[in-house]
Parts: structure tokens; sequence; C-alpha cells
DNA sequence: GAAACATTTCCCACTTTTCCCCACTTTTTA
DNA sequence: TAAAAAGTGGGGAAAAGTGGGAAATGTTTC
């Protein structure tokens, strides 16, 4: 289960430093290996490998005639790599992913329970401000009864 | 499994080097047998040998009188190509598929499960972005409760 | 039919990049 | 305040990328 916000620095040599709360719970749950794609909103995503699998295996099982599936299976999959932690607790960030999520220097990990998401940290603000002008209007039928 | 996207480079004479990391699977599973084909985006497949072999086999027996069934096969069965892994773990594109998938020197290897996409990496860029802007609407009934 | 030329294929060597490990600095906690 | 843990940076060995050249095969012309 992952949650919570972290403002962290990606280094010269483009390797992010897990927190260091997160570490044992990851080298328990998959010796520390991960794996990294892209999503649509232009992050990435970070799922410990076993979280990864059935996901990419469902994905793998649709029809890859479809437009929509395919563009989905390009992205997810097509960009998903294994990164694993070092000695120090650092995941490298390869350049092409890199350069999807336009990460720099400055970033966001954002726990999302069974994954992270990784955010240049420019672009996470202004998602935040797009997500509080967009939430008037209809709700969808799924938060019909939801309370917090 | 292949997944995962690259920027490589063909060199003077037409040869693409698969990244090491694929190398050793490749020559487990096919003894570096693989086939390269054309794909309806625009781009080239490759298939280790045994990957290709049942494709091939249901798409001939399919009929040959419907248009769209025989313009897939038209496509990939007609543009099929063996092609070989050498000492150095390169595979040779010839001048008819490279022109097919407008491949000159900077091109993208994309994992795809079972298979490879090749493009020409401008092609890429604007078929991810072309992707992202469709991808609003209706989903497709396959990914209802699909969650990642 | 043979020889010369062109083309392709295979192999070797060099350059570049990547990855892994070690050490230092900074921060936190007892 | 001291010790331990976490963050940060750099260096070096090994592997991967790249290009060129030689040998073999095929083709064309005389």
């Amino acid at each position: 289960m992952f949650q919570g916000a972290a403002q962290l620095n990606l280094d010269s040599k483009g390797r992010l430093a897990i927190p260091a709360r997160y570490r044992d719970v990851l080298l328990n749950a998959c010796a520390g290996n991960l794996v990294m794609t892209a999503d649509a909103d232009g992050c990435l995503l970070m799922y410990p490998q076993p979280e990864w699998q059935p996901i990419r295996d469902k994905l793998l099982k649709l029809s890859a005639l479809n437009p929509k599936i395919r563009a989905l299976q390009r992205r997810l999959i097509g960009y998903a790599e294994d990164v694993l932690m070092d000695n120090a607790g650092r995941v490298l960030v390869s350049p092409a992913l890199r350069t999807y999520g336009g990460l720099d220097k400055r970033v966001m990990l954002v726990g999302q329970g069974n994954k992270f998401e990784l955010w240049d940290e420019a672009k996470w603000q202004a998602q935040q401000e797009a997500d509080l002008s967009f939430a008037g209007g209809e709700l969808p039928p799924e938060l019909e009864g939801f309370s917090l």
C-alpha cells in the first residue's frame, strides 16, 4: 500500500532515490524488482514487478486489431522497463522514459495504492490545478452514495 | 516477453543492432531466427520464427475472397522475410522493408509481448501523439472494469 | 564457359557507453 | 554530541555499439 507524495531530485545520471520508508517494503515484496512505464496523463507509473505482471498479461490478451486497445498496449507495454533498486535504494530512469515524462531534475513521487506515479514537478502542479477546476458538474454513477 | 522502447540507429549497411538484453532470449527461443514483415500502421513487425509460424498458418486458412482478409494476407505474408541475427546481435533490414517503413537512420524498437514493432523515429512520435488525442470518448467493452 | 566485377555475408577490432560499487557529505535520532 | 542512516557524487571495469575489411557468393559480359 503506497500513499503520500514526496519531492525528490534526479541526480546527474538520471537516478531516483526511493524514499527510505518504502525500501524495506519493496525489498520484501519484489526484491527491488520494479517496472516503470508511461501513463496517458504524462506521468510515469512504477509497479512492484508482481503487481505489474497480471496487468500486462490482461493487456496482451486483448485484440490488437482494435485501435484503442492497440494504443493502450503500445504505451503501457511499449514503454515498460524492468528496473532494479541498487544498494543505495536508487533506480535508474531510462532516457526514453525521462523524455516521455519530461523529467529533468525536480520530480514528485506519489503513492497510489499498488503503484507509484512519477511526475515532473511543474507538470504535477499543473495537473493539480486542472483537477480542481474541472471537479464540478455531474458525478459519475460509481460515486453515488460515496461519502468521505 | 518483450517490452520497452529503445532508440537505435541503422548503420550504413541497413543493419539493426538488437539491444543486448533481448539477445539471450532470442538465441534460446529461436536461435536468432526472426521474421520481419509490414504492419498496417506504417511500422514493421519482428517475430521470433516460432511465434510467427502459427500466425501465418491462421492467415492462410482464411478465405481469400474477402477483400479485407486478402489485403491483410498480401501485406503480412507478402512482405514477410526471414532474418538471422549475426554474431554481433544485428539483423539486416532489407531495402524493401526499409522503404515500406520509411526507415532511414534513427528508429525505435518497441517490445509488444510476443513481437517487436520497428518504427521510424519521427513516425513513432507522430503515432504517439495521435494515440493520445483520440483516447477520449467511449471505451471498448473489453476494457470495462480494467484497472491499472 | 570463364573471368572480372559487383554484392552480400561474416568476422574482427576499436570506441563508447553503461552499470556497479565505493566513498564522502548531510541529516536525523538516540 | 556522537553514531547511524540516508542522500549524493564519482570512478573504473566490463559489456555493448559501431565501423571497416576480407572472404565468399552470385551475376554479367565477352
